[in-house]
Parts: C-alpha cells; sequence; structure tokens
DNA sequence: CAATAGTGTTACAGTTTTATTACAAACCTA
DNA sequence: TAGGTTTGTAATAAAACTGTAACACTATTG
C-alpha cells in the first residue's frame, strides 16, 4: 500500500532525517550507507523510489544508477540523485545515467517530498491515493470530503487529519503520543488527553445512526480504526 | 481528444513540473532532454505542440525548429520557444526560425499555459475546450462571457481568472497558495489572504438572487466550485 | 467489593480561521 | 488626462475550531 523507498547515503545524519521525516509521511523506508551493499538491497527489496548520493564510499552513486538502469527488471525504479552544490553540477546533468530527477543539497526538505510525489505519482499511481477506503468509510483527498456509506459527513479540520492518518494503517493501534506525532505535528504542546476528545469529536461523527463503530479503543495503548 | 504535447528540454526539473502540471489540464505528455531524439521522437509521434529549450546540449533547439518548419508534413505544428532571460535578441531569430510563439524563463505558470491554448485553439480548435459548464454555471473563453443560467455575469480580470482555473478541476480544493500559483503566478507577490477577498467577489458576481451557492470553503484547506 | 487507573463526556473560554468592508493606489480607456 | 475599474491590503466582525479541566463512567486488580 504504502511506497517503500530506499536510501543510500553515506552521511547517517541526513538519512536519520530524510528517513525520520518520510516515515511520518507513511513511507517505508530503508537505506545503505555502502554502494555495494545498497546495490544488492534494493534488488533484493525492490523499493518504490531510490533517493541516491552521488558521492559514495565504494561503489560510486552513478555505478549504481547505471547498473540499476542497465537491468530491465530495476530500470523503472525512479531514483532521485542528491548532488552537493557545486558538485559537477552540469557533469551530473550533462552525463545521461538515467537519474529520473535531481536534487541538490542542502535541499530544502519540502522540496524533496514534492519531487518523490512526483515521481511517485507517475509510477505508482497506486501510492499516492486520492481516494481511500476502510469498511464502508471513504475520504477523497481531493475535494477533502469524507463518506459513511453514501452519507457525507462532516469534519473539522483536526478530526479530518485523525481519520486521514488513522486510514493509511486500519487496524493498527496508536498511542495518545504517536497520534499528537502524526497528527498534530510533534513541536507542539499539546496535552496527550487532548486526543480523547478529538477522538470523540471524529467518533461522534462517523457514526450515524445504528452504524458500527469504527475506532477502537486499546485501553492503555491507544486507539485504532478498526 | 486531448492534445500530446512535446516537451524538448535539459533541465529535468523543468520538465517533471510542466509535464505534471499540463498531465493535470488533460494533455498527453512527452519530452526528451535530447535534441537529437528529441526530432526524431516528434516525427514519429506527431505531437500537437512542441515545448522547445532554446538551450540544448546536442543538437540546438533552433535547428530543431528549422527542421520542422522547413518540412511540409511537421510544418503546422505549433512550436513555442523556452528562452532563457537576457537571450532577447533570440527573440526575434526564434520567431523569424519560425517558432509560433515564445516564452521567457522563468515564467509563471498560467502563463505559459495561456499560450499553449492559445496555440492550440488556433491550429487545433478540438482540443482547447472553448466553453466549458458546471452546473448552470458557463464560461465562453472565445466570447470571454459568463453566464448562469441564461443571465449573463460581469466579471473582473481576477475573477474571471479564477473561475476558469476552478472550472477545470471542478469539486478540488484548491489552497490558496495554489490559487496563487496558478491564477496569479508564482512569482508575483500578494498575500494569501487577497484570494480570501476575490473568492467574495467572485461569490457576489456568480450567486445572482436566490442561486445554489458554488464556491465551498474548506477551513483550513481553501476553496473548490462545488 | 473497594480502590485505582484509564477512558468518556461535557461545557466553555480562548484562539484561529474566514467573511466582509472600506479605501488608496494602480490601471485602463476614451 | 479625467473618470471609472480593478486590485491588494488592512481593519473589523463573525464563525468555526481547539484545548483544557472537571466530572462521570468503566475496566482492572488485589
Amino acid at each position: 500500500m504504502n511506497a517503500k523507498i530506499f536510501i543510500v547515503e553515506d552521511e547517517k545524519s541526513i538519512i536519520t532525517l530524510i528517513k525520520y521525516n518520510l516515515e511520518k509521511e507513511g513511507y517505508k523506508v530503508s537505506s545503505s550507507e555502502n554502494g555495494e551493499e545498497a546495490l544488492k538491497e534494493i534488488k533484493e527489496s525492490a523499493p518504490d523510489l531510490v533517493l541516491l548520493d552521488w558521492m559514495l564510499p565504494n561503489l560510486s552513486g552513478i555505478e549504481i544508477c547505471k547498473q540499476l538502469k542497465k537491468s530491465a527488471q530495476y530500470k523503472s525504479i525512479p531514483i532521485i540523485m542528491l548532488t552537493a552544490k557545486g558538485e559537477e553540477e552540469d557533469k551530473v546533468r550533462g552525463l545521461n545515467v538515467g537519474a529520473d530527477d535531481y536534487v541538490t543539497k542542502p535541499f530544502s526538505y519540502p522540496e524533496l517530498l514534492a519531487r518523490i510525489e512526483a515521481l511517485l505519482r507517475r509510477s505508482k499511481p497506486s501510492v499516492a491515493q486520492d481516494v481511500i477506503s476502510f469498511e464502508d468509510l471513504k475520504i477523497d483527498r481531493i475535494t477533502r470530503r469524507v463518506y459513511r456509506g453514501k452519507k457525507e459527513i462532516s469534519l473539522g479540520p483536526t478530526e479530518y487529519n485523525l481519520l486521514d492518518f488513522f486510514i493509511k494503517n486500519p487496524k493498527r493501534v496508536y498511542s495518545r503520543e504517536q497520534l499528537l506525532e502524526n497528527v498534530w505535528g510533534n513541536d507542539i504542546n499539546v496535552e496527550s488527553r487532548t486526543v480523547d476528545v478529538h477522538i470523540r469529536r471524529l467518533r461522534q461523527a462517523i457514526n450515524i445512526a445504528g452504524s458500527k463503530e469504527l475506532i477502537r479503543t486499546v485501553r492503555s495503548a491507544g486507539y485504532s480504526l478498526d
């Protein structure tokens, strides 16, 4: 369901940063700091997209890119090259190694995300899904409307975000802290009991007369869409 | 039915950007980063319009343009030249070479789209829709008139553009930023709250006595024609 | 069963977001 | 260039949403 992204980058801090952010977005992220290993792991795990550092200790990024694009089986995996500023930028563009896009370090995270999403939308439309359903609940991200069965439901921003988050991983239980981090944002300072109130509001909104309860309370653990 | 557009441009990021936007518009988009390949592909795929970068690694844009305009078979394909700022002189030459229009980089997306549509309307009237309707709202791009039911409505330029943009993707929610980017142009510097005011003006204009509200406010997300 | 810990519910004050209005500057157009 | 339009902004009003605290309720445990 969610796209798998593989990062090849020798700077640990960058991996940590990107990984953390992308996982928050719902992507599954794997990584390698070593070029040779990376190629093997990519072939094994078949990610939906690869972020590839230009400069690598063993096998250079360009080499990995070439190898992948040479193989009929893997050449469809989109590759975004991470290049340092001023690092033979023109050369990178000139050499036709087959990368699908480039991002220059230092890059802004929104920019990276935008490019990732653009590529995924092209190559794997199912991951950037516009309409997601769970049971008889449907959420349309384009029109930003929510339906229970045929009936439209009106949600406030927070309840909408909450549901949007839940529906990405149905049945999974999230703690209040996880919900705060993923729905509110981890920098914000909000009481964890506040989650209860919004859960209540969401429940109230999506439970139309006589319909099944969709949000499960897991005592001392959290909530899930279930 | 939908027009096919071919982009020749060596900067991947520009291709990605234009392609993404044009596809959203309903166009079929192909591209090439290489001048020689491009010419071959254009002849093969017979697009309805070509976007041609002035500066290209191998075969220059001007050369491709010449070649196409020389051929009886292909000279009817409209060509828009993309020229970098400061290549003013080249513009004239571009036109002499037979390009049908030119756009200076960095260009605003609405401007590019407007020119594309203008050319397509001229060369292939069937592809660029002249009259679009949504519910009882009708917009005629040729006469630049707007109707609600039978009644004609008078709109200022910005309100007209806003409606014209909304009606292309009805029901879809756009953030203020997206509207600014697509209606005003992304280079311009305007407060995002200004959108509210123009939404209000548009609403006021199209809501004639006792008619349904057509513009939906989506709190913390934006607006949609709906 | 009583004590305790965890969750549900409610009301409300404060905050954020959107609507509306007025106005001066910029822009046309005759 | 005069006179009407159009534009963007800022100020204010109105509406919607949010977080908290207090209290009610339910499950768990010894």
